[in-house]
DNA sequence: AAAATTGATGAACACTGTGTTCATTAGTTA
DNA sequence: TAACTAATGAACACAGTGTTCATCAATTTT
């Protein structure tokens, strides 16, 4: 396993590796890839595929944690608020040009997301969308009143596994619906939470006894 | 491997099995455990573990369908709302259930959701619970006027997404906060949404531009 | 263009874990 | 007590792993 050689013959070998990795991780699971399979499929010998990875589990990961900063370096976070108030149009660029992303990269997210024995994809993924939603909204809120620290920490993980969630349904739905309505309803569920998107009203006068508590 | 023996052997060895596999688990990433660990563990020949489970990805299976099952089975879905509104107290008791379950069930949990090398615990635990919400919000609204299909289909998912991801949070935390703290957050943020949980105003001019495209 | 460097090849190797078989032992059920 | 059946442990063939090495071939460098 080299360290980045940047030998014509090593860039080719490394990209056709990658390719194929993805394409068997689309048509079987993980588990059941063996590092013959892949060199079979990429067209390279089995040694060969040791010159650049220790194992399976290593091409694995390094395809994840570049998958991973591209989607984050990505989306750089456009002022969408503006004294303390989230600002709508904003807020829903911002969300489709995640889905923009996804799509872009549909393959990539598929077999990450999809491949019964990948291990940890979802995880990882939420945490490094968390670090990402942490910051901006730690931002977001210094000029303004804020809430307490462990509203600070939560809010951010259910924004990001929500995320995670809606863009594995869209997917497996082909992305058959457009990326516009999506942004709408991620928008919609920032501001006003799923009930009331659903149509729920909230009982006040439970709500008032709540408070007492 | 039989078709559930109850001989007091088998279910003594199965037992031992599934304890010590936790166990290893908790310990190690599943991709390193082999049989011979699991048998060695748990005390018996290896040969016996085939007479249970097909291989180790079998007991993991069958170990996640009970858990799953357990989990919603719990979850008796109260009447957490009467005549299209939400019942605060209501709902607020429904989400401190599940974290009681969480809390009873910790070993599972942390083992199932922290190993590095689990396979799609948190996407069928997602699915498992994404059904059971499905099901709930569908009986919920058959009296009210609903929302669009495609709604009725997304926002369960960003439910059930965001709390996966708040109970490893708890987890992570050792559980330091409270049930009851968590419970009350969980209603917040179904109701408001994560923006105005977190403090964030909503810009009304913009809201009204958006409604009009 | 020639020389030096480095990647790729394929065969060979020892090793680890897998899943199965089978005769024997020992615990459980009726 | 007798009949049953789970557990044992050793043996087996097999598949995949990760490494080595001499040789060939592509690429940089001079």
């Amino acid at each position: 396993m080299n360290t980045l050689s940047t030998d014509l013959r090593a860039i080719k070998t490394r990209a056709a590796i990658q390719s194929h990795f993805i394409d068997l991780l689309l048509e079987k699971n993980f588990n059941e890839i063996t590092v013959k399979d892949i060199a079979r499929a990429a067209n390279i010998g089995r040694g060969t595929f040791y010159l650049h990875y220790t194992d399976k589990f290593d091409l694995l990961g390094k395809l994840m944690d570049e998958g991973l900063k591209s989607a984050t370096d990505n989306f750089q976070p456009k002022a969408y608020f503006k004294e303390g108030k989230v600002l709508p149009e904003r807020l829903v660029g911002y969300a489709l040009k995640m889905f923009d992303h996804f799509q872009e990269h549909e393959r990539f997210y598929r077999a990450m997301l999809f491949n019964e024995g990948i291990s940890s994809f979802r995880y990882r993924m939420q945490q490094s969308y968390l670090k990402k939603f942490r910051h901006e909204i730690q931002e977001l809120s210094q000029a303004n009143r804020m809430s307490d620290p462990i509203t600070m920490e939560i809010l951010p993980i259910f924004i990001s596994s929500g995320m995670i969630g809606l863009v594995g349904w869209w997917f497996k739905n082909n992305m058959r619906i457009s990326k516009e309505y999506m942004a709408r309803k991620v928008f919609q569920v920032m501001t006003k939470g799923p009930l009331q998107v659903l149509g729920f009203a909230i009982d006040e006068e439970g709500e008032d006894e709540l408070r007492k508590k």
